[in-house]
DNA sequence: CTTTGTGCAAATTCTTTGCACCAAA
DNA sequence: TTTGGTGCAAAGAATTTGCACAAAG
């Protein structure tokens, strides 16, 4: 495990289910899927590796909507789109790198970027339609 | 007050301090900065108003860290960011706009996007730099 | 030993909800 | 008189904190 981050077995566990499951999964989400196999985990240790991975940036917290965090194993530039109705959230490549789109920024310090997208899915999309 | 939002003192009142205030407040600063001239005033009303606002897509919410819901009656297309250390939001205005930067997104109907940056501000980044 | 990862329960924070009251059309 | 704006208190949800124990080097 990098990022200077001392690996444990709920560590690897944590990452490694990031890693195998790209759906910007909330701390509940990743707690209510390791806890069968992992029955002494607490979900106080998966805020605790949650926010230190992010601190070491080896994962991204997505905050696209208030309620409640998602985390993403790809810290690689994305976009994120999340459905107005199903709620789920996707990623989106963009054609352009970052750095070209900001004026100017006095004498900030930029280090993270974050994209997001609302609207309707392919699925609720339809649906949408149909109802108007 | 257009938007298809009915006036009110209280609607009137939120909508002028926050196109006198575009520094992004929380719910709270809102609340606090108008309940001494409006000492009727609740937050539930506040919480209640944002909400119709953002709605009715008069103001944008801007939900950059996990914390706080913050507005912003500036719906123009541009960024924010946001100071790791000192927590204040900004904009930052674009170069180009959005609609080139995404890759065909299958069929997704897309009627929102908020670009967000993290780092550190000009005043913290001295301290930053002068830190290490 | 000493550090640090973990877990429980309680606390905190932000936001929403239920319901009653009040004001305006 | 009916609709809809408001306010209080309580509930709810997500996250953090304090502290004690356990595990690892």
């Amino acid at each position: 495990m990098q990022f200077g981050i001392k690996p444990s077995l709920h560590r690897l566990a944590v990452m490694e289910y990031l890693m195998g499951n790209l759906t910007h999964p909330t701390t509940d989400t990743i707690y209510n899927n390791l806890f069968p196999a992992i029955p002494t985990l607490s979900k106080t240790t998966v805020y605790n590796i949650l926010k230190l991975f992010e601190e070491k940036r080896a994962i991204a917290a997505i905050v696209i909507d208030g309620k409640n965090a998602r985390y993403d194993s790809d810290i690689s530039q994305h976009a994120h789109f999340q459905c107005r109705k199903c709620g789920s959230v996707r990623d989106l490549r963009l054609k352009e790198t970052l750095p070209v789109m900001v004026e100017n920024s006095d004498n900030l310090v930029i280090d993270d970027c974050h994209i997001y997208f609302r609207g309707y899915c392919s699925e609720c999309g339809k649906n949408y339609i149909s109802m108007n």
